[in-house]
RNA sequence: GCCCGCGUAGCUCAGUUUGGAUAGAGCAGCUCCCUUCUAAGGAGAAGGUCGAGGGUUCAAAUCCCUCCGUGGGCACCA
């Protein structure tokens, strides 16, 4: 909007430019918005200077608009805004429960799903990416005014849930879980890839038993098969519940893979796929340019393509998705090119609403993790030892609190230096796990947005009640910036959803933080009186809430105390 | 071999889609600032051949080409 204004502006010099065009100036002291004339003085053979000069002599700018002023530095037009004008609409606007909800857009119905973990062990810090990452993006959705559906994905019928039935089978038979039963499970696990090194059996009988339960659907293996896969998806949800994650359905993959064997027979009669010597039924991608893939074991069974061809087909259908969004990790580039290009051949026109939001491995210092080899950090032992460092954290700072109060809030500091940690990393960017960085509470962390929050809601606590004022008289550089970084909220808001990168947010909440730091260590609030108290005070209000929000995107709490 | 991602300060990362002003942070180390709205903070100094080499351009971390390093993928794992 105040782009537009100077969009006006321009042309009223005689220039013809766009919004595009339009910068934002490398420090604050140019100004609000720049125009560069590079590109302008090269069509014209004047100097970049000269034409800066010549434009902003002949810029005049109106008497009710939002700019005050137009300089020239260099090259440039730098316009500066009329903030004292603008404060009153960023501010209320600010205020807003829903600061940042997209205006002009269509609302759609958006299915996320994310996390996904194997049933088979805990989830490790690796799982932390897609269930933060997409626990993120769903509700950056949902404040853009999207319906969402947060969905989990259990692939409870592929090879690894049959390895680890027939570990359980052989060695734990009739037992119970022990503590947490996803922890209890992954010793059969690491266990059956122990033993199957030297004993190459102990494969056959997996794939005998995912025989049984799958086409034979013998209920003996169903029975033990469905209770594995419930005890450790109550394990998972010990962990959401943990981090605060919850979903609005769980598919599994047992219930969609015979949707997705007819889909396999559709192909097969419409020539997009073909039968091999031994039985698999192999897709021909080659001449789209994709590498071509079994969708059907030579056994009958299915793959994990399989199921994923079967359960879109329900999304779409079910929920009458505008779009279908899957965060999982890079690894799985080419299957998902596979899958949405299966998905046009079948003749679906909603292919194009698919998207693979893909990011990269989190890796430990000495390499990838491996949950069969049982070298993985696990999210539970992350989370405890971050609540337990912010236990003590706290406990320092506030020797008066209650146990109860300080556990509440230490447990909202280590969620929150944990998904933060995840989340403000840019998705194509391996993550190497480093404890050390982890176990930080200080500088471009979680902690550092949640403690700018309560040092607001610190402020606003002592000086009880107060009239909101919207406009002020002489504006200082603190505050301006502030202002200025409030009204940017909704595009970025918007950006980061149309990129599907939820780090954009962070790294915005993060200069936020700074700049509000900024303002409180040089601008005195309380100590100041009369309506310019309560300019401030609205300010920090304003700022508490878009910190609130912005945090919340990320799925952090915003406490007021810390 | 082919395809994709990544390579920016000692370490961890922004910035690259859409080329612009002295390349930004954090951590670690150094110097300061708590009788002041919570120092989980702030100020300052130091730290860079933006992997290498070419090219395009008035202007390249950003675009193009070649190469190197690294992670991942490439038919019955997921």
């Amino acid at each position: 909007m105040l782009e537009e204004e100077v969009v006006k502006a321009l042309k009223q010099a005689d220039v013809e430019a766009f919004v595009s065009e339009l910068e934002a100036p490398a420090e604050a002291k140019y100004g609000d918005v720049a125009y560069p004339c590079f590109k302008l003085a090269r069509q014209t053979g004047k100097s970049p200077n000269e034409l800066a000069k010549e434009i902003t002599e002949k810029i005049r700018i109106p008497e009710k608009s939002s700019l005050a002023s137009a300089e020239v530095v260099g090259g440039y037009v730098n316009f500066f805004f009329d903030w004292e004008k603008l404060a009153g609409k960023v501010l209320q606007d600010a205020l807003e429960k829903h600061y940042g909800r997209a205006e002009k857009i269509k609302k759609e119905k958006i299915m996320v799903e994310f996390s996904q973990p194997n049933p088979v062990h805990p989830m490790h810090v690796g799982h932390a990416r897609t269930t933060f990452l997409g626990e993120s993006l769903s509700n950056i959705l949902e404040l853009q005014g999207h319906k969402v559906f947060r969905t989990n994905y259990m692939n409870d019928v592929g090879l690894q849930v049959a390895k680890l039935v027939t570990a359980y089978n052989l060695w734990g038979k009739g037992k119970e879980p022990k503590g947490k039963p996803d922890f209890w499970l992954w010793q059969y696990y690491v266990k059956f890839h122990e033993e199957s090194k030297s004993n190459p059996e102990l494969e056959q009988q997996a794939h005998e038993n995912l025989k049984k339960f799958e086409l034979e659907k013998d209920k003996a293996i169903s029975k033990i098969w469905k209770q594995i896969t419930k005890w450790c998806i109550q394990g998972f949800e010990e962990t959401y519940k943990k981090v605060g994650i919850k979903f609005d359905e769980y598919f599994f993959e047992s219930e969609f893979r015979d949707d997705g064997k007819k889909l396999v027979d559709k192909l097969l009669k419409n020539n997009f796929a073909h039968k091999t010597d031994d039985g698999a039924i192999v897709a021909d991608l080659e001449k789209f340019g994709i590498p071509s893939t079994v969708i059907l074991r030579s056994d009958g069974t299915g793959l994990y393509i399989t199921s994923d061809l079967g359960l879109t087909a329900h999304k779409f259908s079910k929920y009458k998705l505008n779009k279908s969004i899957w965060v999982v990790s890079s690894q799985q580039n080419l299957n998902f090119k596979q899958l949405f290009k299966l998905l046009e051949l079948l003749g679906y026109s909603w292919y194009k609403n698919c998207f693979h939001v893909s990011f990269e491995h989190v890796v430990l210092p000495e390499g990838k993790m491996s949950s069969r080899e049982g070298r993985a950090v696990m999210l539970d032992e992350v989370i405890e030892a971050l609540t337990k460092s912010a236990l003590k954290e706290v406990k320092k700072r506030d020797k008066k609190l209650s146990e109860e109060k300080a556990k509440e809030i230490a447990e909202k500091i280590a969620i929150g230096a944990l998904k933060y940690s995840v989340v403000r990393i840019e998705p194509n960017d391996q993550i190497v796990f480093d404890w050390n960085q982890m176990l930080s509470f200080t500088g471009n962390t979680g902690p550092y947005l949640q403690y700018a929050h309560t040092r607001c809601a610190g402020i606003l606590e002592r000086s009880g009640n107060f009239l909101q004022e919207f406009s002020v008289d002489k504006i200082s550089s603190e505050e301006k910036n502030l202002l200025k970084q409030i009204m940017m909220f909704p595009n970025v808001i918007s950006q980061s959803a149309k990129e599907m990168k939820p780090h954009i947010v962070c790294n915005y909440l993060y200069e936020l933080a700074t700049i509000f730091n900024n303002f409180y260590e040089s601008v005195p609030v309380l100590k100041s009186e009369g309506s310019m108290k309560n300019f401030r005070l609205t300010l920090v209000q304003a700022t508490k809430n878009v910190l609130r929000i912005g945090l919340n995107l990320i799925g952090v709490e915003a406490p007021d105390k810390m």
